[in-house]
RNA sequence: GCCGAGAUGGCGGAACUGGUAUACGCGCUGGUCUCAAAAACCAGUGGUCGCAAGGCCGUGAGGGUUCGAUUCCCUCUCUCGGCACCA
């Protein structure tokens, strides 16, 4: 039979049922056998695979299957993170109910993972959006409550105006909307958190651990949670006697601070000008700031605009009395919203300064280029240096300041040392329907009240109307909205929003361990055995957002008993883009490429074999159509290997040729093969290196079809090398190797049941060696000689060569640097 | 501005701890087969000079270390990604 588009059908098909019917990838809990997790980042349940999907999930399945062969028991599970925005969206503009169309697109693509031929234990598939998953996220958030890590308070908030809802600070990139890129204004709303950053410290600290992420995500983790150590300080303000709290990472500047700063938003400033005559300047500054949006005031030309307030305040360290102002260079969501202002050692502050004429004072001495006077200072020194006018610490260096001050300080109550997070606390509740009910009731007497873990789930309510013309859609519900209160028993009002998606995508990979589990949010025992997940994958998108989310809800379960570790993901690969034309593919570019398309007219196997030779999985990836049609000859020719070279008798065949030159072709064949396991399977063990691992099976393949040509061999040799061939490549291209190892007689039922080969050094050791001759580092001969010949011989064949000869003329030999086995340099 | 990653043929990409640069594939050129085409197979394919043998140049640019540098060090250019009035 050749290889054709019907016969790759036939054979996928067949093989998708093998695998299905007979459940060959379900696991359970075995605790004799070495685990292994394998999880790719979920979908969104759109209906359609695209190419990212195909990327990220064949990486994930050569994984699996490869340690599958490598005899470790295998977790490989798929789920569907299905709740969120586009189904509400198709509701409104196809007038379909979101749980009929999210299911619906659940089947589709589950049609899609199933013909590409993923490896998955199916009995474990889940969807976020079913009652018997999100009653676990309202469990956790009962128990997050019961732990004061679930709180509700009035805020500002980001407000995404075309969603009509909250946003995190982790949704907003460059102040727009991270779904649909809309300008995110910000709101007063009273809203339920998540405090995140009761765990800052923790999940700073251990990003250490993760040895096996991609240092990007760390940096960007680290970036993003933001530790800055330093130390509040107490100012008095001179005419009120009221405290005003800084905050700085410079105290040895302390004694250069000229005048105080507070954010336009900050509480004190109505206090600080009411009924002066400064109140209607400084009010109507206050006003034009607000009305400015974030994005705006974060980007532009940095202008730095600034009123004074008319009230001074009083400086711990030395009781100067200096002036306050209020400037929109000072955020009122960082630190405390004040600050001290250093001219001389701060560059926005030196500008502000100038711009305004405030004083200056020079405490840091720059050893390179000391300047006396501030006036003779062209921009902010914000080096090094020796403490001047400093009073009690002149003279020594102002790292030694930085310390020192701060703890007399701290000591004689000026201020307190602390560690001040950039993290903000994780702000979960949406005003959209289409995800988890918060699981709280607001009774009149009793307050806020959780509802009781006994009655969860609390059900979504069908037939709601979703118009996306804001407000909580569940508010419309009475029949929702009206129970009574748990405590009391009167009557009560239910929360009406639900949860941010990303809440359900923080733990699903435990839920997986005990997917069918009815009792609890998961067993404990069955955590204990599958968890960390060993190999995550996925998209970068994800460096903040998820992976923080799921790392913090870990620490959370490991605070609450349940499980052992504090980090969910031993190690974590992040894969490239899929370009077309040099553009991420995306449907406003219109420059996809089908998937499916793809699969009818080459078979998921070409196309898992082209997606993993183009690049390596970490590097964007472009598409090529002209290139997949490499993968496909390739498949072809292993397939016409066994149609044609594969025989099941074994004999020796040699044409015309002496034993001895048999012989010598037969080692051949059995070096190449071990040279292929050894490489396939350390590209594979080394950081996923599939490119090269594919390179390596074609090198194989041009080798076996040469000996071919030549027809000088024994024939189990070539089995043994076209067998071994049809394991290496099984991870990559299944359908196509499960129907040839069965062509070839294999036994078991399925290859991936098969032993991955192992490597025989002993048969890839040579006979000759090629030594390569330079002359000045210049390539000028290639000699072959047995292994290790000794240096005297080496030398008298080598300069016994003409060639070589040539190039040596007249000229004294100065030095000889043999490297044994590879090469001879000769310096003249 | 700060931090991180990178730059290799016409293209995607290889190159172990410094040791034959361009593996493997795509494309291209020529050939075999065919009435023809497709497919398949074979050969060639960094630039340049040369009839040839062979020489010279060549991994973003410039310098350095070394017998020898895509690999190590310094300076610079460009590309991509992240963060960004963070006190």
């Amino acid at each position: 039979m050749p290889y054709s588009t019907d016969e790759i059908k036939r054979i996928e098909t067949k093989w998708q049922g093998i695998w299905h019917d007979k459940k060959i990838f379900k696991v359970d809990v075995d605790p004799k056998k070495k685990k292994y997790y394998v999880l790719e980042m979920f979908p969104y349940p759109s209906g359609k695979i695209h190419m990212g999907h195909v990327r990220n999930y064949t990486i994930a399945d050569v994984i699996a299957r490869f340690k599958m062969m490598q005899g470790y028991h295998v977790l490989h599970p798929i789920g569907y993170d299905a709740f969120g925005q586009p189904a509400e969206n198709a509701a409104i503009k196809h007038k379909v109910d979101p749980a009929e169309w999210t299911y619906r697109c659940i089947d589709q693509m589950r049609e899609e993972l199933k013909k590409m031929g993923f490896s998955y234990d199916w009995d474990r598939e889940l969807s976020t959006c079913d009652a018997q998953y999100y009653r676990w996220n309202q469990w956790i958030f009962l128990k997050m409550f019961e732990k004061g890590l679930a709180y509700k308070k009035a805020s500002s908030v980001n407000w995404c105006p075309s969603c009509e809802t909250t946003l995190a600070n982790e949704e907003v990139i460059q102040g727009e909307c991270w779904r649909c890129k809309s300008t995110v204004v910000q709101k007063d709303l009273e809203q339920w958190y998540l405090k995140i950053t009761q765990y800052a410290e923790d999940l700073f600290e251990d990003l250490q651990q993760l040895n096996h992420w991609p240092p990007r995500v760390i940096t960007m983790q680290e970036n993003w949670i933001g530790k800055s150590q330093g130390v509040e300080i107490y100012f008095k303000i001179q005419k009120t006697g009221e405290t005003l709290t800084v905050f700085t990472t410079r105290p040895d500047t302390i004694f250069g601070a000229t005048y105080v700063v507070l954010a336009p938003e900050h509480p004190l400033v109505k206090k600080l000008v009411v009924g002066t005559s400064h109140e209607k300047n400084v009010l109507s500054f206050v006003d034009k700031v607000a009305k400015e949006s974030k994005s705006d005031r974060l980007s532009g030309d940095l202008k730095k605009e600034g009123i004074f307030a008319g009230q001074y305040a009083i400086n711990p360290v030395n009781q100067e009395t200096i002036p306050i102002w209020i400037a929109d260079y000072v955020l009122m969501e960082y630190g405390t919203g004040a600050i001290m202002a250093v001219p001389t050692h701060d560059q926005r502050d030196f500008l502000f300064a100038k711009e305004h004429q405030l004083p200056m004072r020079i405490v840091i001495q720059d050893a390179v280029n000391p300047q006396q006077r501030p006036s003779d200072l062209k921009e902010a020194y914000e080096g090094d240096g020796l403490q001047i006018n400093s009073g009690i610490f002149n003279g020594i260096s102002n790292q030694e300041g930085l310390k020192r001050i701060a703890a007399w300080m701290e000591g004689n109550k000026m201020g307190k040392i602390i560690v001040h997070w950039r993290l903000r606390d994780w702000l979960i509740s949406r005003q959209r329907y289409w995800g988890t009910p918060i699981p709280m009731i607001y009774c009149q007497s009793c307050g806020i009240v959780p509802v009781s873990e006994q009655q969860l789930p609390v059900e979504l309510p069908k037939n709601i109307k979703i118009s996306g013309q804001g407000g909580s859609p569940l508010a419309q519900s009475a029949e929702f909205i009206e129970t009574t209160c748990p405590r009391c028993q009167k009557p009560a009002r239910r929360e009406t929003d639900t949860m941010a998606t990303f809440f359900d995508s923080s733990w699903y990979f435990l839920r997986f361990g005990s997917a069918n589990n009815n009792e609890k949010v998961f067993d404990p025992k069955e955590a204990a055995y599958w968890m960390p997940v060993d190999q995550y994958i996925g998209g970068i998108e994800h460096a903040i957002l998820h992976l923080l989310y799921s790392r913090f809800f870990t620490k959370f379960f490991k605070d609450l008993g349940l499980i052992g570790f504090s980090e969910p993901f031993y190690r974590l690969l992040t894969q490239g883009m899929v370009l077309k034309d040099g553009e991420v593919m995306s449907k406003s570019r219109g420059n996809t490429v089908d998937p499916d398309l793809v699969i009818e007219k080459y078979g998921a196997d070409t196309l898992r074999l082209f997606i993993l030779f183009a690049a390596p999985p970490e590097d964007q990836l472009e598409w090529n159509d002209n290139a997949i049609e490499g993968s496909w000859k390739f498949l072809s020719r292993v397939w016409n290997l066994i149609e044609n070279k594969y025989k099941k008798e074994d004999h020796f065949v040699s044409k015309g040729m002496t034993n001895a030159a048999a012989d010598q072709e037969d080692k051949s064949i059995e070096r190449e093969r071990n040279l292929a396991i050894k490489k396939v399977t350390e590209d594979i063990s080394n950081g996923f290196k599939f490119n090269t691992a594919i390179s390596a099976m074609m090198v194989l393949v041009n080798k076996i079809e040469r000996y071919q040509v030549e027809g000088h061999f024994k024939q189990k040799t070539v089995n043994d090398a076209i067998k071994t061939l049809v394991l290496l490549l099984a991870p990559f291209t299944p359908h196509v190797c499960e129907e040839l190892w069965r062509i070839m007689g294999g036994a078991e039922e399925s290859v991936a049941r098969v032993a991955w080969p192992s490597v025989d050094e002993k048969a890839m050791i040579q006979d000759v060696v090629s030594i390569v001759v330079q002359v000045n580092g210049k390539l000028r001969g290639k000699f072959d000689v047995a292994p290790d010949v000794d240096e005297e011989h080496l030398k008298k064949l080598i300069t016994a060569d003409p060639r070589i000869q040539a190039h040596l003329e007249g000229k004294a030999v100065k030095k000889l640097i043999v490297v044994p086995n590879k090469l001879v340099n000769i310096v003249v």
